[in-house]
DNA sequence: CATTTAAATTCATATATTCTAATATTTGAA
DNA sequence: TTCAAATATTAGAATATATGAATTTAAATG
C-alpha cells in the first residue's frame, strides 16, 4: 500500500488538472468513463488513458458491470491530498530573523525578481 | 497567499526528488545553495534551477547574508504536503460492493493488467 | 451472428521538463 | 582593483508527457 510506487510518483500523477478532476470525482463516488468524458469535456480515448495511468499506479481500481467498467478510489494517500489541495491558507510562515549560523543578514533579501 | 500559482501547478514542481528533498530540507531550517549541492549530490546550476522555480512559484524565499543566499520555506501549502508524504498508510480503502446505481457487478473486475 | 456501445490501445506529434556545460553576476577579501 | 567564492542564467540535447485520430476489444442485444 505504501510502495506500490513512490509518494513521488503518485505526486506527478495527480499532478494534473484532469486527472485530479478524476479523483476528486471518485472520492464522492463510483463512476464509470463516460461519466467522466461528460464533465472533464475530454475525448474519450484520453480519459481512458488518464484513467488508465491512475489504475496502474495503484490509486484507482473497477470492476465490471456489464459494459460499463465503474472506476472507485483505491488509495488512502489520495483522500489526504485531495483534502490539503482544496483547504486554504490564511498566511505566509513567518520568515527568519536572521541568519540562525552567523546570527547576520537582512530579510528580505533585496531582489529585482 | 492562496492563489499566486494553482496547487496543481505547486503539486507539479514538487513532484521531483530533487525539489522534494529540497523543501523538507527547508522545512527542518534555513539552509544555503552549496548545503543543498552537498546532500542532493546535483550541480551547482541544477541546484540552482530547482531552487529558482520554487522561488518563483512562491514556495520558498531568501535572504542575502553576505554572498550566501540563506533559502526558507515560506508557503504553508508545502508543510501539509510534506507531512502527508512522509505519512504510513496501512490499508487500502474499502471498495464498493456492487455498482451503486445498478446494483449489479462484480468486485473486483476480472482482469489480465 | 451482426451490430452497437463502452472502453482500451496504439501510434504519431506537439509540447514540456530535466540536466549539463558554459558563462555571467555579485560580493568579500587580499 | 583584482581574485576567488557563491550563486544565477543561458542554451542545447535528451527524455518524458499530453493529446488526438484511428483502431481494437469486449459485451449486450436484436
Amino acid at each position: 500500500m505504501n510502495n506500490i510506487i513512490t509518494r513521488v510518483e503518485i505526486l506527478k500523477l495527480v499532478a494534473h488538472p484532469a486527472r485530479i478532476a478524476i479523483l476528486d470525482e471518485l472520492s464522492k463516488g463510483v463512476k464509470c468513463v463516460s461519466d467522466f468524458q461528460d464533465f472533464l469535456e475530454l475525448r474519450q480515448s484520453n480519459v481512458s488513458q488518464h484513467l488508465t495511468a491512475l489504475r496502474h499506479a495503484g490509486l484507482i481500481d473497477y470492476y465490471v458491470d456489464g459494459r460499463l467498467r465503474c472506476y472507485f478510489l483505491k488509495n488512502p494517500f489520495v483522500l489526504d491530498l485531495l483534502e490539503i489541495i482544496k483547504k486554504e491558507y490564511e498566511s505566509e510562515l513567518p520568515g527568519p530573523e536572521c541568519c540562525p549560523v552567523t546570527k547576520k543578514g537582512k530579510y528580505p533579501g533585496i531582489r529585482k525578481n
